[in-house]
DNA sequence: AAGTGGTCTAGACCACGGC
DNA sequence: CCGTGGTCTAGACCACTTC
């Protein structure tokens, strides 16, 4: 037969989905065991293996915990450490809205020194997007956006105000980004920045400068951020 | 049958142990293609599901990449990055000797916020170790450690001048330190700081405050470094 | 078209946990 | 003890890549 894929979807992803609403939903809370393999199987009409499947998947992504001889049980919620989020996902994984105002906008810029980080020619054109972040009505960050020009033609458009220039290069460009390398330092504010971001000239302010990898290693965004302090504190977790 | 697992282990591990072993030994590079499952069943006499398992697992563990439709391939060696290590492990690194300086050594203060963070009650006598980092015999980091002072008796003592911390803790307290929640930020000099550094008085400085967890998620210390800004950046890789 | 990984079946026995 | 997850079989068809 094999033909169970009735309406599209696979078996053991249609089985994580029922789970994951319900966790979500608050029905399921962090703790509580979820159905064992034989009961899902039985539920969805499965055979064990793909029961199985759609379990150690969700616990391969750490939504649920399996324990072996005594079962499955829902995790506590991750706090997402070291991801590379977007300001728009970062904001809205805290249930807040992403606001932002567009202060400057170019796609024929020149500067060989951030050329060189994204291994470009140093006269080549370069997409600026910069932009202040808003919280509260409150501007606490003053981001500049720099791509290639060519590569991302029209990329740099007031559509941007709202949206997020990872989402645009996911779905307009087909660019899927993939890690970035960072590099942070403490600065004060100079002139255009303190008026930007209502602050008095020589706040200190937080400096981060990411490189930002599309899939097979290629140097596609470099980003200067400037943070409020106070306002934002960056948090990461490191291993030994 | 099932009764494969002739010498013992499991059979997808004894797989994976045959393709690990040709990858450490450097028969297998970066790139080159691994058996496919097909093969890998036969050779091994185990069914597909099997040797299925065998590279699936090792290509979560990041050890191989699956492409579907074209084969499961050798993947390139991953760099450490993100790793908790302590200044002298990192000055190490470098090919560098670490130098500091103590500036002030306590084992029985008490600040209830920190208390708080390392989860000991409000009162409880803290361990505090103070050092001034140089390099090239120019001050360009202040460092505060504290401790749980019962938990580590006579650890704030000046023979911290030269060794490290983790070292210490983990050779004669037998603590392993596996993980680190940090927090970090902008601020400015102080009074006592700027004296300390050789800077003026509201130079920037990165701010790092570091909630070190041994084994177990146990909270043991507890770092604020304050980093002289241009002679000291973060280095951070983060994934999507 | 041939070969690859991805999904799936309908069972089996083993290893572990809690009662 | 019973129920749990973990390993495993001997196949099948689907989806994708490469030639």
């Amino acid at each position: 037969m094999s033909g169970n894929h009735r309406n599209g979807q696979y078996a053991y992803r249609r089985i994580q989905a029922v789970i994951r609403k319900r966790i979500e939903s608050g029905k399921l809370r962090p703790g509580d065991i979820v159905e064992s393999e034989r009961e899902l199987a039985k539920i969805h009409k499965v055979s064990l293996m793909t029961a199985r499947h759609a379990l150690a998947d969700l616990a391969r992504e750490g939504i649920v915990e399996r324990k072996h001889g005594a079962g499955t049980f829902v995790a506590p919620p991750k706090i997402h450490f070291n991801k590379l989020m977007s300001y728009t996902e970062q904001m809205a994984s805290r249930g807040l809205s992403a606001r932002s105002k567009i202060v400057h906008l170019s796609s024929s810029e020149t500067d060989p020194e951030i050329a060189a980080r994204l291994s470009l020619p140093s006269a080549s054109a370069l997409a600026v997007v910069q932009r202040v972040r808003q919280a509260d009505d409150e501007p606490f960050a003053l981001e500049t956006c720099y791509l290639p020009a060519h590569q991302f033609p029209g990329i740099a458009s007031p559509s941007l105000e709202r949206g997020s220039i990872f989402g645009v290069l996911e779905r307009e460009y087909g660019v899927n980004l993939t890690y970035a390398d960072e590099e942070i330092d403490a600065t004060d504010a100079d002139q255009r920045t303190s008026e930007l971001l209502s602050i008095p000239r020589g706040t200190p302010l937080l400096r981060m400068r990411q490189l930002i990898y599309s899939s097979k290693g290629i140097p596609t965004i470099y980003v200067v951020g400037l943070y409020r302090s106070g306002r934002h504190t960056l948090l990461i977790r490191r291993f030994r």
